[in-house]
DNA sequence: ATTGTAGTGGAACGATCGTTCTAGTACAAT
DNA sequence: ATTGTACTAGAACGATCGTTCCACTACAAT
């Protein structure tokens, strides 16, 4: 799987300031010399397992929503996905490896932090796209109306994978993914209702 | 202020392994010895933490949801109350202490995977009995339907919690409360949908 | 056969960690 | 005045941290 692959593993279960270059070492099978000679320092390693974070997990399983034509079932998909990753995987308790991070950024880490801001800002990115494809069939929200929503499906899934850390049993997690879907949908194509509207 | 209250801040401020004991007598003003007269580890300070923050941060402005009529009216001042805090107190920009914790959790650290699993537990009950209350005048939903609106609110309030943490304008969450209250209105006395009572 | 490259296991560095201990101070109770 | 209690500042402990360095091995290219 090699340095980078373990290492995130590594970094995603158990958290920055927990792992230790020792730990990196026997969960790698890189000796010290080997690291360093890739990467300056131990904080240089995590931001490039974030970058191959963002690439070998979130963008393969992100994909559906960020597709032209996505829209609300682009999001199902990608939950879907995520659901089976939590039940399936040996990735189950572990959460986001970006969400886990900056609830334990250090002060003045400001690096790690726009790091961070930017993925989600992708991800509130795709969210609007998919939900602003779906709108645009019948334009029954204004565009401001699609980015809250964006804004809404983004926090839910903080939520989500943050929750996902914690609970044994998935069947919440699923029942979460479709009271959300559901409520995408309502505002998208269901029945009007007038509650949100004043909002 | 104190030792605990002090100690509690600095932990919800950094997390637990970041913070040194050094770090603690700077911040709280106890010595070395004082601290370990009254704690026998650090470990031991921070559950003693925990608890401090469930009695000081989270019981007061969580009351309103746990009155016997609290209702979604309850849930509401619940939230306003936990956005005046984001932008008017120091409190922005760190999270919930609770909700940091357990995405840096130490492997094997089941005694404080279980407080956290308490502390869940009693805000999703909690979530049950008002939202039960506010469909008790009607009867909409089953009790099963309830269990999962409470759930989802649970998971819902720790996105925004862990949110809270990364943002600084504090629009994005208060539209984020907005949104989450309209869903539940529109599921207790709002006009019937289908679309979620197929889940 | 020789050289260069890449990586190894592990010693060693200074720094910092959590924890313990000591000596000294402030003050209330006797 | 004496004792006891509670606390302080800070030295000191062994352990571990991130990092550097070194001697050695494997192997491809010349």
């Amino acid at each position: 799987m090699g340095l980078l692959g373990n290492a995130m593993k590594t970094f995603w279960k158990f958290g920055f300031h927990v792992v230790s270059m020792g730990d990196l070492v026997r969960e790698t099978g890189v000796s010290r010399g080997g690291i360093y000679s890739d990467y300056s320092s131990k904080r240089a390693l995590f931001h490039a397992c974030i970058d191959h974070y963002e690439d070998v997990v979130i963008k393969p399983v992100f994909a559906p929503v960020e597709e032209a034509a996505a829209g609300v079932e682009g999001i199902r998909t990608y939950l879907e996905a995520l659901l089976t990753r939590f039940d399936t995987n040996q990735n189950f308790g572990r959460g986001c490896l970006v969400g886990n991070t900056f609830t334990q950024l250090a002060e003045g880490d400001d690096e790690t932090r726009q790091k961070i801001l930017r993925f989600y800002a992708r991800r509130t990115c795709a969210y609007s796209n998919a939900l602003s494809y779906e709108n645009s069939s019948n334009n029954r929200l204004t565009e401001a109306d699609v980015e809250g929503l964006a804004s809404y499906v983004t926090i839910s899934v903080q939520g989500l994978w943050s929750y996902s850390r914690l609970v044994q049993d998935s069947s919440v997690l699923r029942q979460y993914c479709d009271m959300l879907l559901a409520y995408l949908e309502s505002h998208l194509r269901g029945t009007p209702r007038s509650n949100y509207r004043t909002v």
